[in-house]
Formats: structure tokens, C-alpha cells, sequence
DNA sequence: GAGGCAAGTTAGTAAATACTTGCTTAGGAA
DNA sequence: TTCCTAAGCAAGTATTTACTAACTTGCCTC
């Protein structure tokens, strides 16, 4: 089949001049907002079932129309599941939140920053979680550059200020990808277990509780024994 | 129905040149033989593309049977998953193998031959992991067993080795299932990151490289500052 | 050999599933 | 009002999927 657009449709462009206040809360929306409401609607779908496990008839009937609809607003399933990686492409980088705190050397700050911008993110977005191990695991082609683009650059973030650190005599002399993996593992396999596998002694932990504890077994674990004062 | 056309097997291979050996490489087997055959692939198939995405028809052609012949074996797709659970579960426990360490009070000893334990595990059956991440995420039903017996026991046996050890004073104050999550975190994050995700930096390293890492870091991150001995 | 029977096959079925076709309707602009 | 068109729907299609029914064949024992 020749279908001449890649993602958006025949759609007219109903962006025109007046902005017509569609507030609706049911029947015809406009092209843009309905397209929207399906990519929130494909993304906790996806996130519950998988890419292979949700159908367009659960992401139809949980937008309230019928499949039909759907594509009209994209050519197929998989252009679907890509508007969705490109969505969460744009969530804020953490590393840009502790650059000052790494810049000054504030180890504490560092990590606690990183800590937290990621369980905050979770909590913000269950789906983002879901999606990520899912599309590890299917092995979807998508994914690629999301994780070249975001988790790759934070763990070379993580490891590089820890490879300085070392250098200016803070840290001890550990492979610094090691330790970067150390941290960030810590905080990713606990919200795996919280979300993911929903694991009983994970629930009712504030942020700041695991991100301290966390981040106290790592910078203690991590410096060289001498002033032992906190920077 | 009309007898229908057989065209002459040409299954026969050259097997049947002399002796009656029973050590065929195809055709027949028997039954106990062929249903660790199907389990063993079925294993495989769903590591690799989860419950959902495996159709009966992988497995049967992965085992060079007929999709029929494998329900003469189990009730079901879902009885063959409970099976392959089953089989999972008779793993070797890690737990036994560091108790005499714990009863010593060797930490050392205690927290690398878990990580040891656990990474050579995964290198064994590079399908468990998989599994493991499929059903929480599918959300079997089966694998509530599983989590309960083995992983959930684990996570408890640490975490209560923390408590001791902080009681006699040779661990700081944390919360003992916290840090019981950031050692074991650490280790599942990078299997996860090694194997699902197949990162680069993750190869290469060895099974004691990683474990004396993330030991190191752990142990010195919540030991308490004083004598600094080992043990 | 004869024959029982487990192991296996061929050829289905009904339900799902991704996607299409062609028609209908809402609602703004003239 | 009258059109036009985007938004939506009903009803399909071709394929896939878990599972079944009925038949066949090789192995083992007598």
C-alpha cells in the first residue's frame, strides 16, 4: 500500500485561525486533541499489557470510539507505539537538575538530586516504567534510541563525575561505570519492585527516605576514609 | 471424508540402516523424555518473547512436533507455563549457600556469594530472567508462588542478617529492608541491564569483579566508622 | 508374527486481531 | 439555511491462535 504520509493522516489541519473552545466532553473532537487523547489512553494500555498484549479494540474502547478511528490518526499499531517513545522523549533530563550540585562537587546533592528526579519521574509516570521493561524486552526497534538518547547519556553523566571525583582524591578507585550501575541500580530494582512487582515492603517510603538511605550506603561507600566530614 | 492423501514419511532418516539403537535423534521418544523436551524449549520461547507474544505453534516447531502433539503432554499453554514455574523453583537456593558465612558473621563472604551466587545463576539459564521480568510485568498468576517462596525469602534473609549485624553494632542504624534492596538492587539491575537490555558497558566484566565492587561499596557504605578491621 | 497402545499427524474450529471499505453525521463557514 | 468536510461508525476481511477430533504408525510384549 502507498500511503503517501508517514504519521499524521488526511487530517485538514483544523488548526485554523479562531480557537473555537471544544470542551466537550463526549462525541467529535478536534483532530489534534482526540489524537492526544488516544496516545494517553495507547500508553497505559501498552504499559499494562505490553505492545503484543494490548489490542486496537482495549485502546478504542478506552478512548470511548471505535478502532476504526484510531486510524485515522495513525497508519498502524507500531506508528502508534512510536508517537508514544517520542512523547516520553521529552520528559526533563535529570542530569540538567544536578549539574550545578556536580559542577561545585556537592556529592550529596549529586546523587540525592538523581535519586529523586528518578522516583519523582516514576511517580509522575507509572506507565514510563512498564514501557521501558516491556520494550526491552519485546525488543522493540523503537526503543534504541531512547535509550541511546536519555538512559545511556545519564550513566555516563553518573559514571564521568564519579571518574573526576576519583581524580581529585573524594572517591576511592573503583571502575567508575561499576559505580555509577551501584546507585543507579539501587533506585532502579526498587521501583521495579514497587511498581512492577508491587512488592509489600517497598509501599510507603517517602522519596527522601530512600533516596537518603540510598545515597548514604553509596557516598559512604564509595569515598576515601580520612575527614569523613560531609564535603 | 475420504481417506485422506499420505504421502510416504520420509521421517525415517538413515536410523534405520542396521542397528535397532535407541538413540534416536528425531521421531519418537519417550514420554518423559519428550516432556522435558517440550518444557526445556517452551522455555526458551517464552524467555524470549514472553507468555503472550509465544504462540503453541513456536513451541511445537522449536521441538519439531505438531502443535497437537504437545497437548498430549499438558493441558494447556497455561499448564505448560506452570510447569516450566515448577521447574524454576527447584533452583538451587542461594541462601544455603552463604548460611555458614552468616552464622559466622563473615560479611564479606556473606554478601559476595550472594552476588556471586545470583550472577552465576543468571549466566546458567539466561531465560530465567527473562521469565521473571515477563510474568511480574504479564502478571501471572503463577508467579505469585514463585516470588513468595524464593525471592521474597531472600530479600528477608538479608534484610534480617542487616538487622543483627546493626544490633551488634557492627552496622550503622539503616532500615534493614532498605539496605537489604540497595545490595540486592545493585546486582538485579545489572543482570537486567546486561541481559534484557544488553548493554555494552556490562560485558566483559567477571563474575568477581562485579561482586567484589559492589561488596566493597556496599559494606564500607554501612559499616560503622571506628576500628575499620574486617569483621 | 499379532496386537495393544503410546506417540504422533492431518485437518480442522471458533474466537481474536490488525486493518479496510464505504457510509453517516456533526458542526462551522458561506 | 445550505454545504462541505473532518470525525466517526458498522460491518466487514484475511490471518492468526489455542485447542480438538479422528486417524495412523512405530515400538514392545506375547
Amino acid at each position: 500500500m502507498a500511503t503517501p504520509p508517514k504519521q499524521p493522516r488526511a487530517l485538514g489541519r483544523s488548526v485554523s485561525g479562531g480557537s473555537a473552545g471544544r470542551t466537550q466532553t463526549s462525541g467529535r473532537r478536534s483532530g489534534e486533541e482526540r489524537r492526544r487523547q488516544i496516545v494517553a489512553e495507547a500508553m497505559r494500555c501498552f504499559a499494562a499489557k505490553g505492545f503484543r498484549g494490548t489490542t486496537t479494540r482495549d485502546i478504542a474502547s478506552a478512548v470511548g470510539i471505535t478502532e476504526a478511528a484510531i486510524y485515522r490518526y495513525f497508519d498502524s499499531k507500531e506508528a502508534l507505539y512510536a508517537a508514544i517513545i517520542d512523547e516520553k522523549m521529552n520528559a526533563p533530563d535529570p542530569v540538567e537538575r544536578v549539574a550545578a550540585a556536580a559542577a561545585a562537587g556537592d556529592d550529596r546533592a549529586v546523587f540525592e538530586g538523581l535519586v529523586q528526579a528518578h522516583l519523582e519521574a516514576v511517580d509522575k509516570d507509572p506507565s514510563f516504567l512498564r514501557i521501558l521493561l516491556y520494550t526491552g524486552l519485546e525488543g522493540h526497534e523503537l526503543a534504541d534510541s531512547f535509550f541511546a538518547t536519555r538512559i545511556h547519556n545519564l550513566r555516563e553523566f553518573v559514571a564521568a563525575y564519579i571518574a573526576r571525583r576519583t581524580r581529585e582524591g573524594v572517591f576511592r578507585d573503583v571502575e567508575p561505570h561499576l559505580a555509577a550501575r551501584a546507585i543507579l541500580g539501587m533506585v532502579e530494582d526498587y521501583v521495579i519492585a514497587r511498581d512492577v512487582f508491587q512488592r509489600r515492603d517497598t509501599t510507603g517510603r517517602s522519596a527522601r527516605e530512600v533516596a537518603g538511605t540510598f545515597v548514604s550506603i553509596f557516598l559512604d561507600g564509595i569515598r576515601r576514609r580520612e575527614g569523613s566530614g560531609d564535603e
